[in-house]
DNA sequence: AATAAAATGTTATAATATTGCATTTTATCC
DNA sequence: GGATAAAATGCAATATTATAACATTTTATT
């Protein structure tokens, strides 16, 4: 398997231009308002693929100059981003990531690097069947699903040695 | 398969009982202090088989008459119990819930009822061995993974129908 | 009993998130 | 195009969750 292009270096002006362009068209699409300020956010959300907090994004917000917004506006903006399937919110971690197959509804898993951040977000058929199995077998009927992985990405383990 | 416990009526002081025998032998193995605020705040935790935030357990030893203990008093408490593998925190719900299996390491998911909030434990083979090839096929090494399944118990999808 | 280590108490504060209401912007209808 | 309603944003206050720093007490060990 190829590495996940979250761990090599790479132009992430590119990754922000393509979840900007999606984003507009799955907003299109749900008829949703994808604003300025909303896009701002995204932006900043796949600046790195590491997961940011809500007030950290506040501040990237700050430094450009788009005055000194208040946690609810980058709350709210998360929110609608959420809601239409843009980004996630990682629970372990209080902080949030652009998705990586935005528009499909989708119960993805984080694979969350405790060195360097970087996290990847999988769609594992594998994972989704167990987790349908092992709830089915008590039943269990599930509404959604959060799979938070903390390791070491390929590239850390790989500087530790 | 048999209903869990936790979906039936039975007598929590049993379950709370059962966990403080089986903490006591597990600290004493671990040569750890179980002492009298950490058994109070394990009682707590196992007085229903639903998640508890810190300061609902915070509040739960006020109304007992134990003074009126402080944040730290109980985060600590809860720290070392997590340390020894009595309690598990819900990431999803900044909540914390006696562990069902405590002393074994192991990785578990937690089906969460939205309805009821009765949250079950489970240490499914099939889940744990589809998120280590996962993680395997992307050489991400797993240190630790949350997983954590809200949904509807089967109670509750009962009471809607 | 003296000492060190561990646990707890206490105060303050940090970090994350939401409520409620005012204002502005956008879409829609006539 | 202007009136109106709906959506989005601004803003102030506050709620919720968690930790830091330091004093005191308790426990274990000598």
């Amino acid at each position: 398997m190829t590495a996940p292009t979250a761990y090599e270096k790479h132009d992430h002006h590119q990754c922000i231009d393509e979840a900007l362009l999606a984003a507009r068209k799955i907003c299109k699409k749900n008829g949703a308002r994808l604003t300025a300020l909303r896009e701002q956010v995204l932006s900043k959300v796949w600046q790195s693929h590491r997961p940011l907090g809500a007030y950290a994004i506040l501040e990237l917000l700050s430094d450009e100059g788009q005055g000194h917004p208040a946690p609810p506006t980058v709350y709210r903006a998360l929110d609608f981003l959420q809601e239409n399937g843009l980004v996630h919110r990682l629970a372990s971690l209080n902080a949030y990531i652009g998705c990586d197959a935005p528009g499909r509804a989708h119960d993805s898993q984080f694979l969350i690097c405790r060195h360097c951040q970087i996290t990847v977000e999988v769609a594992s058929d594998s994972v989704s069947s167990a987790l349908k199995t092992c709830a089915e077998r008590r039943d269990f009927a599930i509404l959604h699903s959060s799979v938070e992985i903390v390791g070491e990405c390929p590239n850390c383990q790989q500087a530790q040695s």
